[in-house]
DNA sequence: AGATTTTTAGACAGGCTTGTCCAAATAGTC
DNA sequence: GACTATTTGGACAAGCCTGTCTAAAAATCT
């Protein structure tokens, strides 16, 4: 009976998904640098360090392996996003400073991240090429988070340390923010800086707190 | 001695620059539509009502014709965005009304324009592989319009109307605020209704004014 | 109207890509 | 060690696209 360490399931396993998740790699390095139309299967393949029938093999055909690595990229970064939001100050004692740290975990995990980047840069390109493929991300996507983040808010808000009135609006002008002074440095492809993710963090707070800080009495 | 009524010269100039800028017209379209590596020559030239052979003569191949493309683009939406800064309310009556009402004109014509979506889109697609062209859009582009805008909220502010620490950060804000509701509707290529604008303009000045109003004294 | 330039249509070579096929090699299974 | 599934490299047809070339047609200029 084959147990959960034995060698030969697991190198089954690990080699067949372990090629499986390479090529899906090298096809989303491949395909955010070149576009759908400029990837080149053979490329994808040299940087999977597979042959190309392999390729061919797991996806049918270019479309299968685009389709492919769009679902792979918004799991991931919906994981990642969920990931982040558990780390919502949801009882703060410094408010400027909690938000902060958060804003900057949203900015470096989900807004600067490879698969962050990369979905906004295949879904710009490519979203009106592939109508139900990014539609179906839309609300999987930012449709879901924008929910989460604005749930948090709600309950922060509730609870006397904010003063919201929609906090769908909020979490979306937060999240807004938060980019604003990251998409300049990022527009050539660049990363900003773990110093800069703080300020523009920080920034961005600032702002968010003057707005919906709770009024003076 | 010709003048500039002269039908000879005027229809000899009118044809061959119309000629140029309906083929860098098509050629926005289609780089748009397909990007760098899936526009097709061919398919320029049918937009254009012209022969491919005449693409080739106005501009030596596809290079240069994309290079062409987005200085034209980046020309046009400079000076809109200039139009449109002329319109900034250096004497504000209703600060809120006044400015969701610049707001709106900069978001119509400047973020949803067909050159803005077109800048955007291939500077996400294409920065990356010509780096030199882009960073030139960027410092004559985003660097001037945002100073510029920077320099009235300033002047707003020393009036009084604003409270306002960083005129270049504020500026930044108010666009990506202005900017936060409309990227949901743009992205799969749709453009918002009027109401839309107004909405999500009114929206952002709510928020900004909340963050730079006046405090009470 | 005659001379000159621009434009056109189409053919064409060269290159690159996709996707298929196949026989040999490799790795995993019992 | 024999058996099976996967992988590999390479050859291959078919299609598409770029960029050039040509000779004829259209438009412009004097």
């Amino acid at each position: 009976m084959p147990t959960l360490t034995d060698p030969d399931i697991a190198t089954v396993a690990r080699s067949h998904s372990a090629k499986r998740l390479s090529i899906i790699d090298a096809a989303a390095n491949v395909f955010c640098r070149e576009g759908f139309s400029g990837a080149n299967i053979d490329l994808v393949a040299m940087e999977a360090g597979v042959s190309r029938q392999t390729v061919y093999n797991h996806h049918r055909d270019k479309e299968n392996l685009f389709a492919a690595v769009v679902r792979q990229v918004t799991e991931r970064i919906n994981a990642e996003m969920f990931d982040t939001l558990a780390t919502f100050p949801d009882k703060p004692t410094d408010l400027q400073a909690d938000l902060a740290g958060f804003a900057m975990r949203l900015a470096r995990n989900c807004l600067c991240s490879r698969e962050g980047k990369f979905l906004r840069k295949l879904i710009q390109s490519e979203g009106e090429r592939y109508p139900e493929l990014f539609s179906a991300w839309r609300e999987d996507g930012p449709g879901k988070t924008n929910a989460a983040l604005a749930a948090r808010f709600a309950r922060l808000a509730l609870a006397g340390h904010l003063d919201i009135d929609d906090p769908d609006v909020a979490a979306r002008q937060f999240v807004a923010l938060v980019h604003a002074d990251l998409q300049i440095i990022m527009v050539l492809g660049g990363n900003p800086t773990e110093d800069e993710l703080r300020r523009s963090a920080a920034t961005a707070v600032t702002t968010f707190l003057r707005a919906y800080g709770r009024r003076a009495a």
